[in-house]
DNA sequence: GCCGTTTTCGGCCCGACTGTTTTCAGTCG
């Protein structure tokens, strides 16, 4: 078994923390990071390239780091990183995901407190032995300990990207056993939940001709273990005639359910569908006069055949519902009622919004940025780098952005089927001030304004920052409205109530940030800032190539917020959008 | 560990903030 670049990248980043962890200079840990970053951002073919050789060429990747993705790839493994993880305590790895515990902090508790796992490491913060320790003191054990809480509240989480890798994968694996026709991922994943633990899938078996007994080759339980024999899976759960359980390696389950092709959409919907929305299919199916559970649907003591979801729904009088709807919110009533919306599609998009160049922190120059939105197919791209105050990820001088103006000129006048607007994603200073002066951001064409720094400001004065900010007549987008990053930060404390009621007084746009990291605006609030007049925006945030396809990701959100195309700013021309952003200066 | 070159070792993104100190190390974005 060989690794993805994904995985690859993900060995080089643990490859980092376990240096970091035994001391070693900065540089060399930054180095890893670095080149986990060159792999997972690596748009070329990496198996092929480190074959060939090529990939020895790449900037920022050395011999070490070469040896150890050629090994990663070649064998699954690598030798520096097993030494390394047999060096390194497991709970100290954990420790450096607490927000406040750099390496320094880890190393102090394993040698001054003899401290590796989380456990002690929570007894030791709550008994004040953690508190006396130099360096600590009574506020670094509670910032500590909630660490832990949040540690232990996301476990088994995780993001909707990395979700659907795993469970694509498995669905491979299963597609490709003798006996299976078809295979669908659902459950969360497919109702495009942006944190997912368990996985869920549907298979369609052959049928097993008259007469014949039941084939032992594509009985639930058998293909339970071919998985686990392929090592797709660790160990069989459960199975029976229905269906079955494995386990992962990583301890989440995936649950197979196996059905004939006659009942495919009746285990389509039951594997996908909330508890909530299903118990009101059932009530509405109760209703006609039908009965539906997991043993299918039917009238009387007949079952009445589901070969897909449309004819479930329609057998229940009701339009098909997209699965991002299927939350049990109002979707069952709203379906009974009526056609519902049809929400937006990545096809409907036609600019791209909110990326970063390498005049700031991305890795792609305005050209390749440009060219390979082109290529996607799009009309038009909003370039939006750091701004001055981020000192962090370069932000731009006003020197600089004059600079990068004249190339985006230059651009626009070589090439006029894709039009580059100028952006940029302004700091939001601890006062509500955006940190560019009025005449510099009178340049751009559209402002996004974000909040990046002073994350622990009481949620009064957050509010009144971000109200501040909307304030300011330049501000076209907020992005990122909370801040959070999944499974590594809550959201800073912000009253999204006042936000959205002040958005859209005053015609500013929201942002859903479609980094599977932030994933913000959460999809719970798109409804009601709809509702109340407010613009959406989808922004991939990209730092790299890879980082465009985030689009998609941000896409399931906007549908799970019953998003249509006519509240998304991106399906406006470049004109259209040019024109939005200009009307409140 | 990687880069870049004045080709063999010095520099690597950096400023603000916090909690700890009582002048600064550690962390963050």
């Amino acid at each position: 078994m060989t690794l993805d670049k994904h995985a690859v990248a993900h060995a080089l980043e643990e490859m980092a923390g376990l240096l970091d962890l035994k001391g070693e200079n900065a540089f060399k840990v930054r180095a890893f990071q670095n080149a986990a970053r060159t792999v997972a951002d690596y748009t070329g073919d990496l198996e092929g390239d480190v074959a060939s050789g090529a990939f020895a060429d790449v900037k920022g990747i050395g011999p070490a780091t070469l040896e150890m993705v050629r090994e990663c790839i070649t064998s699954g493994r690598s030798s520096a990183l097993d030494a390394l993880r047999a060096e390194v305590p497991a709970g100290l790895v954990q420790m450096l995901r607490i927000s406040g515990m750099g390496s320094a902090k880890v190393r102090a508790v394993q040698d001054q407190l003899g401290i590796t796992t989380l456990d002690g490491l929570e007894a030791a913060a709550r008994d004040g032995r953690l508190a006396a320790l130099k360096g600590f003191g009574a506020k670094t054990a509670a910032k500590i300990l909630k660490g832990i809480e949040f540690l232990r509240r996301t476990a088994g989480l995780r993001l909707v990207h990395h979700g659907d890798r795993r469970a694509h994968g498995l669905a491979a694996a299963l597609a490709a056993l003798p006996g299976v026709e078809r295979v669908e991922v659902a459950g969360d994943l497919r109702r495009r939940l942006e944190l997912v633990r368990d996985f869920d899938l549907v298979a369609v078996l052959t049928p097993v001709p008259e007469g014949r007994g039941p084939d032992a080759a594509s009985a639930p339980s058998a293909l339970g273990e071919a998985l686990v024999r392929g090592r797709a899976a660790s160990a069989v759960v459960s199975a029976n005639a229905a269906g079955f359980r494995v386990r992962l390696d990583d301890a989440a389950t995936a649950t197979v359910a196996c059905a004939p092709a006659s009942r495919f959409g009746h285990a389509l919907v039951r594997a996908t569908g909330s508890a909530t929305h299903l118990e009101q299919l059932a009530r509405r199916a109760a209703e006609r006069g039908l009965t539906l559970d997991a043993a299918g649907l039917r009238r009387g003591g007949a079952e009445v055949p589901c070969p897909d979801e449309a004819s479930l729904y329609a057998a229940l009088g009701m339009a098909w519902i997209p699965p991002e709807l299927r939350e049990g919110t109002d979707e069952v009533a709203r379906a009974a009622a009526g056609p519902l919306p049809r929400l937006v599609e990545r096809g409907d998009l036609r600019g791209l919004l909110h990326c970063h160049t390498t005049y700031s922190d991305g890795t792609n120059s305005v050209a390749e940025l440009a060219e390979a939105c082109r290529a996607l197919g799009y009309a038009w791209i909003g370039i939006t780098d750091h701004s001055v105050a981020a000192a962090y990820a370069g932000g731009l001088s006003p020197e600089r952005v004059a600079k990068q103006h004249a190339e985006i000129d230059a651009w626009n006048r070589a090439s006029p089927e894709l039009r580059i607007l100028k952006g940029i994603e302004a700091d939001i200073l601890a006062d509500g001030q955006l940190d560019y002066g009025p005449e510099v951001l009178g340049r751009f064409d559209f402002v996004i304004g974000s909040v990046h720094s002073r994350f622990d400001l009481d949620e009064e004065t957050m509010t009144a920052r971000v109200l501040r900010a909307l304030d300011d007549p330049h501000l076209t987008i907020l992005g990122h409205p909370t801040g959070r990053l999944l499974l590594t930060r809550d959201p800073y404390p912000v009253d999204m109530q006042r936000v959205i009621a002040r958005a859209a007084e005053r015609g500013v746009a929201i942002e859903i940030n479609a980094d599977p990291q932030r994933l913000d605006l959460d999809w719970r609030l798109c409804r009601q800032a709809r509702d109340a007049g407010i613009a959406i925006s989808i922004g991939p945030d990209a730092h790299s190539l890879a980082g465009l396809a985030n689009v998609d990701i941000g896409i399931g959100i906007a549908r799970k917020g019953w998003l249509t195309a006519e509240d998304i700013l991106n399906t406006k021309d470049a004109e259209g959008f040019a024109a939005y952003a200009k009307r409140r200066r």
